[in-house]
DNA sequence: GTCTATAACGAGATAGAC
DNA sequence: GTCTATCTCGTTATAGAC
């Protein structure tokens, strides 16, 4: 097995990798060519051949976190799991992304949509609306199985949890304190669940479930 | 009295105007000193002249913003008001931003946050805390006056109302659809209000309420 | 596929006249 | 208080060699 060097892995997807964390961590409107082709001990003409443009880049960007994020919906949970489950797993990556102190990729792009290139304003809509489509799944599945209780379109339902993960994660970070967004989410789903026992809640000191 | 010009109101509030409402819709890093100069038909060294550079324009906005929405929050209700009617107009305050398509100015100050000059951050969190603090008090008040039923520490709870307000914003922006924001704010007001009437939904056809 | 070199432009900022 | 003129730097992007 040869040195281990950029094309090994792919340049291409090196510099989705770099420039898709800058994004989240400093938008788009505040990260260059020359920032990620350092930090790769490259030049910029080699990002040109990549991606002809920013434009171009950042729909590569939100084409790969979006097919990432599509498969982690699929593979939360199989038949037999239950909405609410679902629900906080799916509250779960969002953690995830918070723990590297990134901003949810649309939900950065959210704050910057007035100023996106038109391709990357469709991209960033299709990922919203595949993730209301898929939390209103889970809500319909949830009145069924009786872990949720909600009343109200499931879409608007949807819509509210989306809003609210995303608004929680964008103060948590301001803050610098995951625990803002754990406790916003927690809260959220103790709400909606049908179920008692508060979904990751840690024990209290003397508690017994 | 004279004819109408720039220093009649005040060109430094009339740079402000301008900045503020850039700022709310495109971001701090996608802004700059020639998009106000020419908006206002004045050249940029006149810009400068009233505000240092960026970050103090930056700053400049943010203390007119926040001495802005403390008054706002003072303005709502006298002594009499329940609580649950104080979240209401809270909400509203939201949703009279988002009706001229801006975005909290602190809730796109938070997307842009690792980007931001120290004193720009500080205020932030300034305004948040502010915030946190009022909405807790409302909390506590609805506690009292059996207007709101809550579990929980009030400061969570408040901060995930204001988590919430700011997501939906952030989303129904996105959408260009104000009534993403009304949809999920009465949502959130209405499964921690104790009356069964819920807030600001429009009468249905044939509806009695 | 990556480089050097450079073009073309805009951003933030300053000097100094009026 | 606002202007003209200018400076420096960063950003996006291209031409053309290796």
């Amino acid at each position: 097995m040869a040195v281990r060097t950029n094309s090994d892995k792919g340049t291409a997807s090196a510099i989705l990798d770099v420039a898709e964390r800058l994004v989240q961590t400093r938008g788009f409107n505040a990260f260059s060519y020359a920032d990620v082709a350092a930090e790769l001990g490259v030049t910029k003409p080699a990002l040109h051949y990549h991606f002809a443009g920013k434009a171009e880049l950042g729909e590569a960007i939100l084409a790969r976190y979006t097919a990432r994020f599509t498969r982690a919906l699929e593979t939360i949970g199989g038949n037999g799991t239950d909405a609410a489950k679902k629900l906080g797993a799916y509250a779960e990556l969002y953690a995830q992304v918070l723990a590297e102190d990134r901003m949810c990729l649309c939900g950065m792009l959210a704050a910057d949509y007035h100023t996106l290139p038109e391709p990357m304003r469709q991209a960033v809509i299709k990922f919203f609306d595949h993730n209301e489509k898929w939390v209103a799944g889970v809500i319909d599945q949830g009145r069924h199985d009786r872990s949720l209780r909600v009343d109200g379109a499931s879409r608007e339902v949807a819509q509210m949890i989306i809003g609210t993960l995303e608004g929680a994660m964008l103060i948590a970070r301001t803050y610098g304190d995951p625990d803002r967004f754990s406790s916003a989410a927690r809260r959220l789903l103790s709400e909606i669940t049908t179920t008692t026992r508060k979904l990751e809640r840690p024990l209290q000191a003397g508690e017994i479930r």
